[in-house]
DNA sequence: GATAGTTTGTACTCGAAGTCTAAATCATTG
DNA sequence: CAATGATTTAGACTTCGAGTACAAACTATC
């Protein structure tokens, strides 16, 4: 894949809306050719097939998410307050790009054979939670986790999958809305607080 | 689709492996007939194509996990403990079939455009999570929610992104072990107990 | 043993991915 | 300003694999 110059990365991401509803393999090449304005013998002069157009989508993406994320994680504030940061984080930027959020999500499989790809969502999501659980429950205010990778998937999959719910289903477009809904879950647990009144 | 005769379909299912390996895009009908041992013109005898094979695996699947969660769901016992049978059902169920566990999520854009296997994933999942989390409201076991849709999205995330997490990485095979870290998470929540005491 | 459904091999069509080439444009610099 | 080299694009071509067609063999079953 050869530098892509900024001009056509940005023709590039009108791709996003076709390649969130059909997938990459119902999506022509022409097809990309056409909405994005960039002749297929250009598409294939940068890149070797339509599978590396939509991975310079994703790693352009997850470049913005893990520095979203990096700074988040790294405020000031206790491991707790770090971590409702990052999960505000991560949903305000797939509210912003949700198209290419959808079809990273739908080609996921694809995405997680791409190495490049898979390195990428490593380091955009599962490297800092995993950082940051083990910085919470050194300061106390997180649980401490006997399996901080596992548990950071577990997060991951919760915040990705609420917000694609959400963008799917859009019940509500209240982003506000959502993220103190999963912080609410992910922090504070679904069990009922232990001291709540018996109302009879 | 023709009905498809149980030794057919038990053949099939060798194709999991791969189709989760390398996604349905990638693999060639002629691969699939390679390793189930079922001709192509067969294949083609009882479904459309091969985007109907991989429609049935799913199909097969979610109907499994239905039925087990939706015992789990009405068994008795109060929203909470009914909650947490209903994520261990779903868990201990993925490690029995995680070749196609694997292929539903690698193709989760794809089997979100089956309508049939939208429906499915809707059946097996988001509906019963929907009532129960409304049932431990009502008891008082489950902390309200104001929007139980979005939760459901939220709680699914996590549990499958937990198992999927695993089966991928795979640092522990241990199914009680990540139950339990899921449990953990989602019912206890990630913060720290009020009540920790001030250790120094 | 005739009729209907199933199973399969083989040959074929067709569409789309990707390759090749060569001409046009643009940029850089000696 | 040439001249060198990279970029951009059109269009023709190759290749590969999905899906189709069809006919022959096989299996029921009535």
């Amino acid at each position: 894949m050869r530098p892509v110059p900024t001009q056509l990365a940005a023709k590039l991401y009108r791709a996003g809306e076709l390649l969130a509803d059909q997938g990459l393999d119902n999506t022509k090449i022409e097809e990309i050719a056409e909405v994005t304005g960039v002749p297929k013998a250009t598409l294939y002069y940068y890149f070797a097939g339509k599978e590396e157009v939509l991975a310079f989508l994703f790693h352009d993406f997850l470049s913005l998410v893990a520095g979203d994320v990096a700074v988040a994680a790294s405020a000031p504030g206790t491991g707790e307050e770090r971590l409702r940061s990052v999960i505000d984080a991560q949903l305000r930027l797939m509210f912003e790009h949700p198209a290419v959020c959808r079809a990273l999500i739908g080609d996921l499989g694809r995405a997680g054979r791409l190495p490049e790809i898979a390195a990428a969502i490593n380091e955009a999501f599962y490297a800092p939670l995993d950082r940051l659980l083990a910085e919470g429950a050194a300061d106390g205010s997180l649980r401490p986790m006997d399996d901080p990778v596992g548990a950071a998937a577990t997060i991951f999959g919760a915040v990705t999958m609420a917000g694609l719910g959400i963008m799917v289903t859009s019940t509500t477009n209240d982003v506000d809305h959502i993220i103190e809904l999963v912080q609410q879950i992910l922090l504070g647990g679904l069990t009922a607080p232990r001291r709540a009144a018996k109302k009879r």
